[in-house]
Parts: C-alpha cells; sequence; structure tokens
DNA sequence: CGGGATCCACCTAGATACTG
DNA sequence: CAGTATCTAGGTGGATCCCG
C-alpha cells in the first residue's frame, strides 16, 4: 500500500545501514575483541601455548560450550591455530597466529586506557546514581 | 552433602572470577565500546553536538529504544552530556565530555588497526570456510 | 520532539548428558 | 582429554502505544 511508504524507506535505509555495518572493518574488529571471553583468551595465549584444559582452568567463569566457540570463533578468523596431538587421550595445543600476536599491542592499549580512566568513569556513574536517587 | 563438594569448588571459583571480571578495568572499558551502538554514537558526536533527532537519522539501524539506551549508558558513565533546551517542543543536544573526547584517540587506533588487518582476517575466515565445505 | 512503559519474539548462554 | 548435542531459561532488542 501506498501507506506503507514511509515504513518502507525506514526498512530500505535501514537494511542499507546493516550492510554497511556487516561491511565496517572497525565494527568487525570491535565485535570480535568486545566478544565476552576473547581478551581473556587471548591474553592467556599471549603468554604461550595452552592445552584446552589450562584454558578452561584458567577461565572458571567460561563453561566449556563458550570456551570452544570462543576458540572457534578466533581459530576461524585467523587469531589463534589449533593443535592436535593424536594420542590416547587425544592433545589439542592452542597458540597464536602472527595475527593474533599482532592484536596483543592493540589489547595492551585499551587495557593501558582502561587503567587510566576507570578512575572517572566510575566517580561518573556514581554521580548520575547519586543524582536520580 | 560431600558429593557436592567439586562442584561447589567450581562454583565459588566462577563468582570469584566473576567478581574479578566486573572489578577488571579494561573489560569494563571493552563492553563499553563493544556495545552496539556506542562506536557509532561517539563518532557522530566527535564531529560536534548533535540532537536527539539527527542522531536517530545518522543511525537509521538502531531503533529509538536502543538509540535512548546506548545515550543513558554514555550518559551515566560520563562520555556524553544530555543538554535540555526547555521549549515547545523540547530540544535536547548531546555533545562529547572531556572524557568523551579522550576515548576518540583510542577508537581511533582500533579502526587504525582494523582497516590494517581486515584483510587478513576475511582471508582466514575463507580459508576456514573452505576447509571444512 | 524526545522519550518512558509495556509486551513479545528471538537468541544466547548455561546445564546436562554423551562420545571418540 | 576435548569436545558435541540437546534442552531450556533468561536477557536483549524490536514494535507499539502513550506522555510531557
Amino acid at each position: 500500500m501506498a501507506t506503507m511508504t514511509a515504513a518502507q524507506r525506514r526498512a530500505a535505509a535501514k537494511a542499507a545501514f546493516d550492510e554497511y555495518m556487516a561491511m565496517c572493518p572497525s565494527h568487525q574488529v570491535l565485535e570480535i575483541i568486545g566478544s565476552k571471553w576473547v581478551s581473556l583468551v587471548l591474553s592467556r595465549l599471549a603468554d604461550g601455548p595452552r592445552r584446552y584444559a589450562e584454558l578452561a582452568r584458567a577461565l572458571p567463569g567460561a563453561s566449556a560450550k563458550m570456551l570452544t566457540q570462543t576458540l572457534r570463533t578466533l581459530e576461524r578468523d585467523g587469531f589463534v591455530a589449533r593443535d592436535v596431538t593424536p594420542a590416547v587421550p587425544v592433545q589439542v595445543s592452542y597458540s597464536l597466529t602472527p595475527l593474533g600476536e599482532r592484536i596483543v599491542p592493540l589489547l595492551a592499549a585499551i587495557k593501558a586506557w582502561a587503567d587510566e580512566h576507570i578512575g572517572q568513569i566510575h566517580a561518573a556513574r556514581d554521580r548520575y546514581d547519586a543524582a536520580r536517587v
């Protein structure tokens, strides 16, 4: 119907925007590192290769499913390598690829910024929350 | 029961880990900027103050609810300022605070990294996907 | 204009159980 | 050891209606 033109136009704009978002490199990277367990896993692997169970022990908050999912995604994106040693029982080791090592400094930069400004963020939160009690 | 000791120990470790995560500055910052619309809103405001409707038009993919929610969170965290001009109808303008301006370079660094490495990520994805067809 | 409130559909993450 | 499969509850975002 003609009465839906405005809605349709909005839908088209939204679709185009979604497509743009999906293409935007910085948003894709943000989606990767913003994922809950990625930074933790990456920082563990930055110290050297780790086996699955070692990662699981180091990250008690992550369920096996999430850990596997995180590792699969990172493997797919080329940040980590998965090495299977056929043995009984099998041994699987994860390590950073060159690309994975290149993102470590970025993570470090984010951490440095966070450490420097987290106090201001908390102060702002306290102020905001106090204002609307 | 004594048989639950292992499970209890895991639960305790998870709780401690969750608490640590909640405290970790870099994870908090990652949670903020990893939020879907934050980087877009911030980049818009980096160019100067914008009114609510202007932001909504610039971000067709965001529903009014999400835009409001994003702006509220950013305001609470001290990144943006909300200025209300009492008029009929009322005018609300959003702008970056000094803290908000300080995060712009970090976002720029992420963008630079993303632009430089997105090709490798896509190549890795293609390789991974092709390998398991 | 700039939202708040409400309801709903979807997706995700966790728990559980099983396997090579 | 290193996962996979299934089920389900809870959270998240969208749509809609209403208000100052």
